[in-house]
DNA sequence: AGAATATATTATCATATTATCATATAATTA
DNA sequence: TAATTATATGATAATATGATAATATATTCT
């Protein structure tokens, strides 16, 4: 039981609620999330580590970037809680919305060949 | 997203989790709860004021009773995230099959018509 | 009205979480 | 090889959380 309530502790926070929505969308580096949430990158470091240690993402190296995405085996999971069980108060939060804006913008910017400097 | 993120952390305690699971297959009061539970009444009491709060649960009067029962119109929500999304992980898991027997035992019992004392 | 029952509330303590700052590490480029 | 870039990690402080004990409130029963 604990560790079901520790796949909902993961989804508990604002900004893990972000970043996962938008690795739902695109495998991402952290740069890039620095980018799309406008914020640190420690913060978002922190973020990550704490969503892969709950088993939920997964990360790569790439050059000098750290790819970060979706477990294989979560993704299900995540999209019938995220987008199904959820879509009605997702679909009303701005919020989400103006992230994957950004996040098509960040795509289109080849965020990884350029600079990370918010 | 702080409103979602909310709802995540009400499912984030091993508890919480275990009264939701209760209550969405009967309306319960506290000393049922306790009963199923073997939880003392404050720490149920302050769970359920938490699952109120999120706008989860509901609370009617009955009696010297106070009957928890699952929001009307979060119980599909629930229902979709714990019951199917997590279906897997919830069947493996013996403590909820325990609280299910238990809750069985407690409806024959008439518990609300007895004591409450554990 | 007084006792018993059922539940809520308040205070307290220990622990967990989150954000931030400073520092460390690893890969790339000059 | 030194500088730069991208990211991770560790320490700290502020805040939140969870459990428990003690007390308060509301209902029912005698």
């Amino acid at each position: 039981m604990k560790k079901v309530a520790e796949i909902f502790k993961a989804l508990s926070d604002p900004t893990r609620l972000r970043i996962i929505m938008l690795l739902l969308e695109n495998d991402l580096c952290v740069c890039e999330l620095m980018y799309i949430l406008k914020m640190e990158q420690s913060r978002i470091s922190h973020q990550l580590r704490f969503l892969k240690y709950a088993s939920l993402v997964e990360d790569r190296r790439d050059g000098r970037w750290i790819i970060y995405s979706i477990l294989k085996e979560k993704r299900k999971l995540l999209e019938l809680i995220l987008k199904e069980a959820l879509a009605k108060e997702f679909k009303s939060r701005q919020e989400i919305k103006q992230d994957l804006k950004n996040l098509q913008l960040c795509l289109k910017k080849y965020m990884r060949k350029v600079s990370s400097k918010i």
